[in-house]
DNA sequence: GATGCTGAAGTTGTATCTATCATTGCGTAT
DNA sequence: ATACGCAATGATAGATACAACTTCAGCATC
């Protein structure tokens, strides 16, 4: 029986290492190997190569041929990487977007939907709910830019955040202010003002870079 | 004897099939196998099963389980994607830069010395040194980013960039106008410009679109 | 004529085996 | 004490074997 289940054997090693190590079970730094993978997951050590295989390519580790794997060690410039770059590529696709009037009115929608969602969640204490729906939030921002390689690199940038952010448990509190800071970034939006817009996501990210740094 | 020379076999098989896609020898939306690579390269399907897999991470193939691996077709809007996405990220790493006198000064003093290279190229008749020397201006622009994230990034837009232009073989005349424009975007830079230099960026990729195109 | 079955061919997914390389620790000579 | 050689250990890289899945052609059946 070579497959057990219907789930391939190399997803599940690269599901199991990749969330590890956003989570911060594997620290960076650290050196795993193929077959420690292999057997914690029962699988023979070929799927597990394929996984590291990607995750290397994700950036997550680093293989040093015939000695390991390592965990690639989150930089110490990697925050202000991170939010210098999506500075840059929320901004310029809001740009792009409010370009068209009728590109806007989308995105504003799709907003105002999504904040909704957001207060709904906070109501709900559901703080898991609300993480993912301010993701969406900015994601959808990213989408509206209609560019595939921006949304792809943005997918990226993301779980590079995530594994940053791995100890920051948002608060009712801090998620209301949060809201706030998206309603403020919508409206500037709605009224088509870029400019404003790159100055209050500029203001919006130096908070998260101060969580994310801390 | 299981590596018969210095070079890893799964480097010779994604150098291979890599260099084929971008040569456009492997057109988009044809199915290749991994048992076919192995053959040509006297290889397993092992190294060419990795190479599959970064090529697949590159956004060059596509993977079907059980099925074959497809040679991901150019998006007809890629050549217009591409371009965005370096007006954005060279426009944002000379804002980045221009903010500092001192890091100002070493870009522009880096672009100097590329473009004497352009022009000693071009005297000499080395189409294929320039076209490189050509890249290399770019990509220093880029670097001065000091942003991780976004020299990575920048380094897949240009592979694709590569694969779209495979046809287009520059002339001296042709050459020597990007030159110019090169020597103005310096001049934009060195007067810490950004605004101006983000003007004639887009002037100057604006041509390299429509040769992507046509 | 349409539908469904069946078997063959082609392909991937995974396990396993061997060769090679890198590191480490120990014994020995200097 | 230090440096050197060398075997043991542990890891990967690649080859090979085989099972499972996809597709399709050909044929039987309705």
């Amino acid at each position: 029986m070579v497959e057990k289940n219907s789930v391939a054997a190399g997803d599940r090693a690269y599901e199991d290492v990749k969330s590890r190590i956003l989570e911060g079970e594997l620290a960076g730094g650290e050196l795993i190997s193929e077959g420690e993978v292999a057997d914690r997951l029962n699988i023979s050590r070929t799927p597990v190569r394929e996984a590291f295989l990607r995750l290397q390519a994700e950036g997550l580790m680093k293989l040093y041929p015939k000695r390991g794997a390592m965990i690639t060690p989150i930089a110490r410039s990697e925050a202000r990487d991170v939010v210098d770059a999506r500075n840059m590529l929320e901004t310029h696709a809001v740009r792009s977007v409010v370009a068209s009037e009728e590109r806007t009115e989308r995105l504003v929608a799709a907003l105002r939907e999504n904040i909704q969602l957001q207060k709904d969640r906070i109501a709900d204490r559901n703080l898991a709910g609300y993480a993912l729906a301010d993701a969406d939030f900015h994601s959808a921002l990213i989408s509206a830019s209609e560019n595939a390689l921006i949304i792809q690199f943005y997918a990226t940038l993301y779980d590079r955040q995530v594994r940053m952010a791995r100890s920051s448990v948002p608060t009712d509190v801090v998620a209301e202010d949060v809201v706030g800071a998206h309603q403020a970034l919508l409206d500037a939006i709605a009224a088509r003002d870029a400019d404003r817009f790159e100055q209050l996501l500029a203001e919006h990210l130096k908070k998260i870079h101060e969580v994310l740094i801390r």
